[in-house]
DNA sequence: ACGGTTCAGTGAACCGCTTCACAAGACAAA
DNA sequence: TTTGTCTTGTGAAGCGGTTCACTGAACCGT
């Protein structure tokens, strides 16, 4: 039988304080030693544990921290969201993890939950970081982005995808590779992704022919898509901007018998620990997972003791070169 | 700048009622239809959204649901966290994931800070089922066990451990293997391991010389116990008892030029995804995780909904061939 | 000896919602 | 008409903390 836990008040009264005094002392508070040392002896008597949600209602702080994913389907995005809960539990905080599937409008609503359950502050990978929800959202609580910048004040780990993605196409340039199919995550209706714009223009600059089709995080689905690629007019290289949809294209190749890097070349995005377990290893661009969930994890426990919000970290990527692209026939 | 929220006061203010009534009203009980019609009009007009923390204090309910996990690193259960997460927002419930990283000690602490929080139940992957504190536990909030069972009154997903050790363990005789080494996860001082305990008894059972090593999840750290185990006095075949520790054979015996299955089989437990995209692909006992999800998920909300609390789900496997068991060298 | 600061601690009003006990009115049964 | 039951709705007391405004005492320099 679960005993009824003890209150403040009983703390009070065993003490001889007020509720108020008590409440001082356990926070280290306008007391003296004295009275702290009597407090803290008569709480651990009584087994007293301050009661989280009481405390909320109060003080307005919950100690939560919200965390809206893209896509949990993208592992690599999992691994990410491991790591910042992780993160945020050394710092004595509860990460809410919410997964918005690649869509702005679910994307939308998850935000809005979060808010109404009164998390301390928000880590966003921003699906759409262009709606505009996202400058209310950021001036009635402390939001970090990673990924990609947001509008109004925000804590920023953005990723230089400029440069990640030069990396990528002048790999497969370097390669001989011109004919080159892009896959992206697919999303539910998100106009003009910047990710496909920098792909373009970094395309245009090296003169490749590129064509952009879009690929789900899953492995089934991304497999699928992987193949409509392949089956059709199949370019020399597909370069994909996630670890995730380069699994689906290993395995659409191997049911279409392809050799990988012999019939197509494989460029991937992220460095997914599994990547480098593949045959042959994945070609991949990485960003500093660690790094990442570090920044993710500081900038928003500044924020949320009320520290700088606006702060902005910018990760740089490195090739890690595998065997999946080779050179392109002639 | 973010407006004061309206307050069910406000709406009773509005509508000309009491707060009381207002309560009842929005959870459609105790009122008539055309109170309660005004009442939502008016709650919609002030954009008035019901605050989770006051309610959570005035009624002792949370809508938050703490999933404690045996560790993160393996993807297996990374994907598992995902799916119930989701399945549990489903239900309008939140997820509170915490990773007890293999560590009893850890898992014991997790618990006790999940129920300070004030969750509604947890859903656990026990480290140390014959822990005593889980039956203090259970019988202060609903619990469900997945994996393992737990003393005291819990819902459980357990896994028929035995039969997925027979699966495995009898294709590994049936293609020859005699000298087997048993890699099962790294846990901190748990004595008695009831996996062990199967392994064992099945081996004698089938007359297999077998030698039980642990290795942790994470890639790089199976690797390097693939590897000590690999280069020792090499057995026929290894049995993971997780395919993330299974991955780390692949590394080790990529790393020391060793041929799967030609120099050493694997076998796999669980089926991630990305096992069939290795290769060869890794033949390995596949528990259906969706169906795991989707009994986790229901159990819990029928326990935390009031309903019933004690209730078995066993799942059972099935074994996955692929190419990563192979004849043993005579 | 005196006004002016600190320091430690107190009371009471919240925070915003739920819920218990009860009341008033409507309606049916006796 | 009286009594009893049902339906709606009300008032007020919580839930368990935090925080603001304030008091008394001690301490300070002059």
């Amino acid at each position: 039988m679960p005993r009824k836990r003890a209150t403040i008040r009983e703390v009070a009264q065993a003490t001889g304080l007020s509720p108020a005094a008590v409440s001082y002392a356990l926070r280290g508070m306008q007391v003296s030693e004295e009275t702290m040392e009597r407090v803290r002896a008569a709480a651990a008597e009584l087994g007293y544990e301050a009661d989280p949600i009481a405390r909320a209602l109060a003080s307005g702080r919950t100690n939560m921290i919200g965390l809206l994913c893209g896509s949990l389907e993208d592992l690599w995005q999992q691994s990410l969201a491991v790591g910042i809960s992780r993160g945020l539990r050394e710092k004595d905080r509860y990460a809410l993890i919410l997964d918005a599937v690649g869509d702005p409008a679910r994307e939308r609503a998850l935000a809005q939950q979060l808010r109404d359950q009164r998390v301390d502050g928000m880590i966003v990978q921003p699906v759409d970081p262009a709606a505009p929800f996202w400058a209310d959202l950021c001036e009635s609580l402390p939001v970090v982005a990673i990924g990609d910048s947001l509008a109004g004040t925000a804590g920023e780990v953005v990723f230089d995808n400029r440069r990640g993605v030069s990396l990528a196409l002048e790999h497969l340039h370097a390669m001989g590779h011109r004919r080159i199919t892009v896959l992206t995550p697919t999303m539910t209706s998100t106009p003009d992704r910047p990710a496909d714009v920098l792909v373009t223009s970094e395309a245009d600059r090296l003169g490749l022919d590129i064509v952009v089709a879009t690929a789900p995080h899953s492995l089934a689905a991304a497999t699928e898509a992987a193949h409509r690629t392949l089956d059709a007019d199949r370019p020399s290289a597909v370069f994909c901007f996630a670890d995730s949809i380069a699994y689906g294209v290993y395995a659409a190749a191997a049911e279409l018998g392809l050799s990988i890097p012999g019939d197509v070349s494989v460029m991937g995005y992220d460095n997914h620990p599994m990547s480098g377990l593949l045959t042959p290893g994945l070609t991949t661009v990485d960003w500093d997972i660690d790094g990442i969930v570090r920044a993710a994890v500081r900038l928003m426990s500044a924020a949320a003791d009320g520290g700088a919000r606006r702060r902005r970290v910018v990760q740089q990527p490195t090739l890690r070169e595998r065997g999946s692209v080779g050179r392109a026939p002639k």
